[in-house]
DNA sequence: ACATACTTTAGAATAATTATAAACTAGTTA
DNA sequence: TAACTAGTTTATAATTATTCTAAAGTATGT
């Protein structure tokens, strides 16, 4: 049952150092989610709906939302929000701010936005992060 | 059972101009949300709570929702998301960004947050606003 | 191989929101 | 002012996203 190569070594032990035991289960959802060059970001419906649809045994709507919830936990996915009441999650871990262009989401790297002023937090405060949304609108 | 004074006119000359009949339901809600100094960010849910607390006859929840979306329809509110999923409605309809505190949202006007670099829109693609939501945490 | 803690799963439960359709009311008209 | 009608409110059902439950299955250590 186990098939093991080498591309899936990279998984398990991402999953493993998270203290996630490697199944199958976790181990497919996480190839499905980093092995891609570009940033990728779902809802656990989405997600589930693109995986389950290529396989015959399907994985159930519990381990999606098992398996996102330890990634995100273990510091490998970042949850957001779009203003439909449903999460958002981004393998992009980094901070870094994003094009809001009618559902669809892109990133901006960090660097690409630098701010000449800024306020200060307030007292007892500290600044955690700073993220910058940019809707997009089609020209004309 | 109409009591209407000078205060309630504002309201009522807000709804008419939004095409919304100014029924006491609508009327009460406008106040509650608008006849005040500060920002407010709300939940229907919390709105809810609040108003019904203190009243006798209850405003139905279906109210509530209806209402909430006719006014951002008629751009008297603003909606936002937080990162539980929830809808966030804001009275400050103006482009602004926001500190998050813990579920905690406060303003911050426009102006105070300035840009050094910006990247450009995509092709076949304007910016139609940039917001700033920048995270705190407590010091130390 | 055995034990055991962890995991998966179907299905029930919950929370936020939207839809339905009957009763009610505001604004208009006769 | 009575009647009319379109718009509104409401209780309740339905839907969607998500979490919980507990039983069956599996990974890892011995
Ligand atoms: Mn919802
Ligand atoms: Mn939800
Ligand atoms: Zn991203
Ligand atoms: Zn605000």
């Amino acid at each position: 049952m186990h098939k093991m190569n080498s591309k899936n070594k990279t998984f398990i032990d991402k999953l493993r150092s998270s203290g996630l035991r490697p199944t199958n289960q976790r181990v497919e959802i996480s190839k499905f989610l980093f092995n891609r060059k570009k940033t990728f970001h779902f809802t656990v419906e989405e997600l589930k709906n693109s995986m389950n649809l290529k396989r015959s045994k399907k994985i159930s709507t519990a381990t999606f939302y098992n398996t996102v919830h330890a990634l995100k936990s273990a510091g490998y996915l970042k949850e957001f929000s779009l203003e439909n009441n449903t999460s958002y999650y981004d393998t992009n871990i980094k901070s870094h701010h994003h094009f809001f262009d009618n559902g669809k989401v892109i990133d901006i790297k960090s660097d690409k936005i630098t701010f000449h002023k800024l306020p200060d937090a307030p007292k007892g405060k500290k600044i955690k992060n700073v993220e910058v949304v940019i809707r997009l609108e089609n020209n004309n």
